[in-house]
DNA sequence: CCGGATTTGTTCGTATGTATA
DNA sequence: ATATACATACGAACAAATCCG
């Protein structure tokens, strides 16, 4: 049971100042996570209970709750209970992604912006990344690039290995919030412009793509390193050239 | 007046396999959106009229609004309507922000993760900057830098030409993504860490810091640039390093 | 300044679907 | 299979904000 004390408005007709209630009761449901130093995954009171403490209606609380959801600050599960979230980028990816969907009905530019982040901050990292990546995490990142080099022989996807392998490429940072936006980007990547810079005849250059970066992360030479990243990107900008190019013709 | 048809749920019946019926309504008003090309600032439906063409209550489309409207996809004024949103990146600064103060009752990693990301950044796009940046861009950062600098002098507060400046940094590139990240990285910073790397003692030494990124940039030094960048943000490595010290004695 | 129309904000009661024991 | 607890959904009513004649 957890500790609603000092959560409870104490009469909202102190400060209502034009914020409306439901932000209120999403700032209090924030307050009270807080407060009880609570963890992803641990219980949450009820709806009711919550409309008791709060001193608002299901609705209001119901409409603070799915923003929260949104935000993944809180989990909800039918029947169930609503829990603390696990912070995850999932409002990033869906806002995000819903961008693309707008611009790739024009003229693709955040795609082609994102292609820029993501090269620009694999490769910004390049030094902190061979100064600091273990043996067995540059034996992950050899592992994942020669499986997807035997996959792709066989003509088969490597998609998800894809993701791993740039996960693991981050990896040495021991930095969450990075490897939270690298795979945050490359959800956004793979929902807007799927296939690209994978179709089916690159897909060996792709995978020797990836295991060049390896390579370069293994022999700690940040220079090559930043060369292969800006290689294996080469390709996914051609393609959105032309996609680009294509657009414009319609 | 938009376009409805075929944004209508056709009867729900067919397709309600696990997925909420608030899901659905904001996935086809999203839908709405891209399907009539709206633009922000565009006027939507009514929830009355929403609740008629997608055959849904008013409950479940206010709360598939909320949703919408915490990704700022659609923006919602009171008495007045509902209308597209902005695409802002306030989901992101929300969510980023609540771990934040969860991470600072800890071991304020979050903030460190943050730097770290906002100084690669930077760096990582230096030579681009100093390639593609125009007399004009140059100009404004370097009138930027010396506003600081006189304030800083007064000890008038400088936080809102910091943030002016780091966007006026990025501005050559003409990315909007890196922009709107760069924004939010720095609002969220202001929001969690406030006064980290600007105590009044230190604010002339700000100022200078970032005159000095201004001057590289104008001489086209990407090296130098990248140097400026780091030592920008070591003072406030500095403090975090001594505020997680003065945590761990709690 | 006022009053009416429109639109969102809030509440309540009720019924239904879902998961656990 | 039954009972309980919980979230989901609906509809009607009233309050508050905004705009306009």
């Amino acid at each position: 049971m957890v500790d609603l004390d000092g959560a409870i408005s104490a009469g909202r007709s102190a400060r209502t100042r034009g914020v409306s209630l439901r932000e209120q009761v999403a700032e209090q449901i924030k307050q009270l996570i807080i407060r009880n130093r609570m963890r992803p995954g641990d219980l949450l009171p009820t709806e009711g209970e919550l409309c008791e403490e709060l001193g608002a209606s299901r609705s209001s609380v119901r409409e603070a709750v799915k923003v929260l959801a949104a935000l993944d600050i809180v989990e909800v599960r039918h029947g169930h209970g609503t829990y603390v979230g696990k912070m995850s980028m999932a409002a990033l990816v869906e806002s995000l992604a819903f961008r693309g969907f707008l611009s790739r009905d024009n003229d693709y530019r955040l795609i082609a912006d994102l292609v820029d982040v993501r090269a620009t901050l694999e490769q910004g990292f390049a030094e902190t990344l061979v100064a600091s990546s273990t043996p067995e995490q540059r034996d992950r990142l050899h592992a994942l690039a020669t499986g997807m080099r035997t996959r792709a022989e066989r003509g088969e996807d490597i998609i998800d290995l894809d993701r791993d392998f740039h996960l693991a490429l981050m990896a040495p940072l021991d930095n969450d919030l990075v490897l939270q936006l690298t795979g945050a980007f490359w959800d956004v990547h793979a929902i807007v412009a799927p296939g690209l810079g994978s179709s089916s005849e690159q897909l060996v250059q792709t995978a020797d793509a990836h295991l060049r970066i390896a390579e370069r992360v293994a022999a700690e030479d940040a220079v090559g390193l930043r060369e292969a990243i800006a290689a294996h990107y080469q390709p996914i900008r051609t393609n959105i050239a032309a996609h680009i190019a294509r657009a414009r013709e319609d």
